[in-house]
DNA sequence: TATTGTTATACTCTATAACTATA
DNA sequence: TATAGTTATAGAGTATAACAATA
């Protein structure tokens, strides 16, 4: 038999999946806003994430982000066009060309990723520590078995 | 002094920021996967999520998603040419229209949720029920925090 | 012939600004 | 005047198909 209910709104109870899903479109809405601020859409800041590590040709980047190489055309070229982003020639092949973040990228990339860390860190703040890792360790094992079922390029 | 490294490749340790990221990535995949497998986006998953519930103006229909009334208008104006949801007028009030989600759309939304809840089961399932329940719980908290913080319209 | 990348085209999603009709 | 909704327009993101150049 159940006591009471606490005077205050009782918070919903969620299934998984529905908190799962609820939080993935908070965290992104999280980084649409931060990356927006900069000037960014998401998809851009994930290229430029990606080129922040690597130097690599349209292709290879298509398959990193998992798009078509004629929508990764579109996505270089504007992002080319406001500087943070470079095509340059590859020595010895001529039909290939390699994509660069360009400083200016870099640091725009840097900036928007300070401030998801910030904000993501004020949210996982409201945890303990040790709940905070807990947490983080659950969420790598979801990720990672997700990542050996799917064949995950990151 | 730490032991040897396992022979198999060392999971990289992601911190809490990076791993939510990636973890939203990956909700986010599945549910534009199984929405699209029924010829659905993700906004306009949402979109029949929402009016499954409700019978909804316009103008609340925007503010629910998140979006200016004029991009409502094309969304709406496309599921209701594939025969998802339905314009009705109000009565008593001429300029309103009240949007419905029609049985097909309902039976699509219904068939996509249960995708979703199938295979993000199955991917909990690779927990022990108790993690499951400390995670389900630790996420429901993350949740409440950021939806107290900002004001949410869910 | 196979591969890398671009172009042409079309559609969805989104916003801003201006508009219509109604309250 | 204020509100509900649409239209006009523009740009980003995405895909498919066809193409050019090179390997």
């Amino acid at each position: 038999m159940t006591v009471s209910p606490p005077a205050d709104a009782p918070p919903p109870e969620l299934n998984l999946t529905d908190a799962l899903v609820q939080l993935s479109f908070i965290v992104q809405a999280v980084l649409g806003r931060l990356a927006g601020e900069q000037g960014l859409s998401v998809t851009q800041l994930r290229m430029l994430a990606v080129l922040d590590d690597r130097e690599i040709g349209m292709r290879q980047l298509a398959g990193i982000l998992e798009l078509e190489k004629s929508s990764v055309t579109g996505l270089v070229d504007r992002a080319e066009r406001r500087g943070l982003v470079q095509r340059i020639a590859v020595p010895g092949n001529r039909r290939a060309v390699h994509v660069t973040v360009t400083s200016a990228g870099r640091a725009v990339v840097h900036q928007v990723r300070d401030a998801i860390d910030t904000e993501l860190g004020q949210l996982a703040a409201t945890l303990s520590e040790s709940r905070q890792d807990t947490f983080r360790r659950t969420v790598e094992s979801l990720i990672h078995h997700y990542a050996t079922e799917h064949a995950i390029p990151l």
